[in-house]
DNA sequence: AATAGTTGTGTTATATTATAACATACCATT
DNA sequence: AATGGTATGTTATAATATAACACAACTATT
């Protein structure tokens, strides 16, 4: 079974983790012929970089942050939408929040088990679910 | 598998169904030692009579036509809340929405079947889900 | 049946999440 | 540099959900 590694803290390669995704997700947005932008990227980098799934105005404010202007809703629901399109980032209803994809474009259920005291989500891509 | 039968209409039975379906959950909170209120009641029989799931603000339309005065959202979402509890409603968070539990009482996985476009519901008990 | 304790409801206000609508800026191609 | 498409900024508001407090109704005990 497909699981991501989220659980387990690993400094260094968390970092190589998030520069492969992102190198990744610059492959299949070349591929798609779409722009993976600086706000794009900077949302993505960032929840890759939680180990929770965040939500849209923790987005705003962590991106507010860095950038060090005022981000406004429609930023980030837009850039969130472009990621979501491209299977970059899954949406969590129950937690109206986000989280990065482990394996995207491959094809998956979007199951995930989160656990309810410190919300941690491991996503799972099981053929036995998946068929 | 178990699953729920919203998909076909048939007014006698549903409404031999949502008689049933009441009956049981005045068991239920019986057994509980809770009580099954005019509004907790109400609610509960508005979902069982909808075909689709309903989000709070439409529940809270309905009730007020039926009781002829107004209601605000905490009285929807405290029978709500209630509902759930017992394992008698459900909330389907990508909705935003609440629907009867076809099989309260019984230990299942909530898992949902929803049509993207109808919005129908089927849930699914299955026990090679549920192990 | 009077009281006290608990549970349920009404009411007002507000928090949180998400989107609509329109203006402006960017950027690739000609 | 003009055009057309894509992306972002900005303002306002919609939709969903909860906090806090006052009052009412029920229940158990006396």
């Amino acid at each position: 079974m497909l699981t991501n590694a989220r659980l387990v803290y690993q400094p260094h390669d968390q970092v190589r983790s998030i520069n492969a995704a992102l190198d990744r997700a610059h492959e299949i947005c070349e591929t798609a012929n779409v722009r993976l932008t600086a706000t794009r990227e900077a949302i993505l980098r960032l929840l890759w970089q939680s180990h929770q799934p965040l939500g849209a105005y923790q987005l705003q404010q962590q991106l507010a942050k860095i950038t060090d202007k005022p981000v406004a809703p429609p930023t980030i629901y837009r850039a969130i939408e472009f990621l979501i399109d491209l299977g970059l980032v899954h949406r969590i209803p129950s937690l109206n929040a986000f989280i990065g994809c482990p394996f995207p474009s491959s094809e998956h259920s979007n199951i995930f088990l989160i656990c309810e005291s410190c919300k941690t989500v491991a996503e799972i891509a099981d053929n036995r679910v998946n068929t």
